[in-house]
DNA sequence: GGACAGGGTTACG
DNA sequence: CGTAACCCTGTC
């Protein structure tokens, strides 16, 4: 099915670090696999939107909403500061990346596997995960794929179960979030519910979750814009570009999205860092 | 081939 | 409140 849609980079949002489980397809730059929602979707990059592989009721229950479709990232060039030059390039060289909506547990879980850790490593650990615990199903083509894991299955795994996955230190606090999450502890639904402050707040109380962690699912899960995670790229951006400090004010509403952008800017943009396995430009679809 | 770092957090002192 | 320790793998 094609979607017109503006603004949309496929490649860019697989690259993005906010998702791990979207992967190119054979290694091409156009076409891309996607598991969520318990379903698979293949979405084929076109110069004036994407084509999916998913039926019409699924792409308005489902996917619409969480490639934020309804929201015109068009705004955000208008809104950029022109004399911030690095702001302006770096929002230049991200056009195309949207901050998506993506399930909360497996968010929370994700970004626990995040610290310490690199984008490859951080899917191969995730893919391992939903590979072992995950449900199996099967996609049009009759090619089984596995979903993410539910917090009960999680909750019933041992660490040393979970660290056959790689996952090092973090094992232990997947466990006990998954069984704070399983046992009813913290409860999903009500932080789905709260203002941003307040959901940060509660998922602190989550094991392995600290400020960044929490600030990565406020913004890729619950979509909450303000939310800007500090990692170490975007500390080392902030003193070298804002060092009287970042203006948070003139960009409310928009902020986890520029963070984004200057994050992958930040990993993507200079040409000799030999973590960018391609090169992207703005030309470059 | 060993050392180091990779989107931090926890548990100490 | 600052800082070591946590685990593993790809990279130089």
């Amino acid at each position: 099915m094609k979607i017109q849609v503006k603004d949309f980079h496929a490649e860019k949002i697989c690259h993005s670090g906010q998702c791990f489980r979207m992967e190119p397809i054979n290694d091409t730059r156009l076409h891309f696999s996607l598991i969520a929602h318990g379903k698979y979707l293949e979405i084929r990059q076109e110069t004036d939107g994407i084509n999916v592989s998913c039926t019409e009721d699924d792409w308005d229950n489902i996917w619409k909403d969480y490639f934020d479709c309804d929201t015109d990232y068009g705004e955000i060039y208008d809104i950029v500061d022109a004399s911030d030059p690095y702001l302006v390039k770096a929002v230049e060289f991200g056009s195309g990346i949207r901050i998506l909506k993506q399930e909360l547990f497996e968010t929370i879980i994700c970004f626990i596997i995040s610290q310490q850790n690199n984008i490859n490593r951080i899917r191969k650990c995730v893919r391992e995960l939903c590979g072992r615990y995950g449900e199996e199903r099967k996609n049009e083509r009759g090619e089984s794929y596995h979903v993410f894991p539910s917090p009960e299955r999680l909750a019933a795994c041992t660490e040393e179960e979970l660290r056959d996955c790689n996952l090092g230190y973090r094992s232990k606090y997947i466990v006990k979030t998954s069984q704070m999450i399983a046992e009813g502890n913290i409860r999903l639904e009500q932080i789905r519910s709260m203002p941003y402050a307040e959901a940060r707040e509660e998922l602190m109380k989550l094991s392995g979750v600290g400020i960044k962690v929490a600030e990565c699912i406020c913004l890729f899960a619950l979509h909450h814009v303000d939310a800007f995670p500090i990692d170490t790229h975007i500390q080392a951006v902030l003193q070298q570009h804002y060092p009287e400090g970042f203006p948070f004010s003139r960009y409310q509403g928009y902020a986890g999205i520029l963070q984004q952008y200057a994050f992958y800017f930040d990993i993507y943009g200079k040409r000799q860092n030999s973590l960018s396995p391609l090169l992207f430009g703005k030309n470059d679809l």
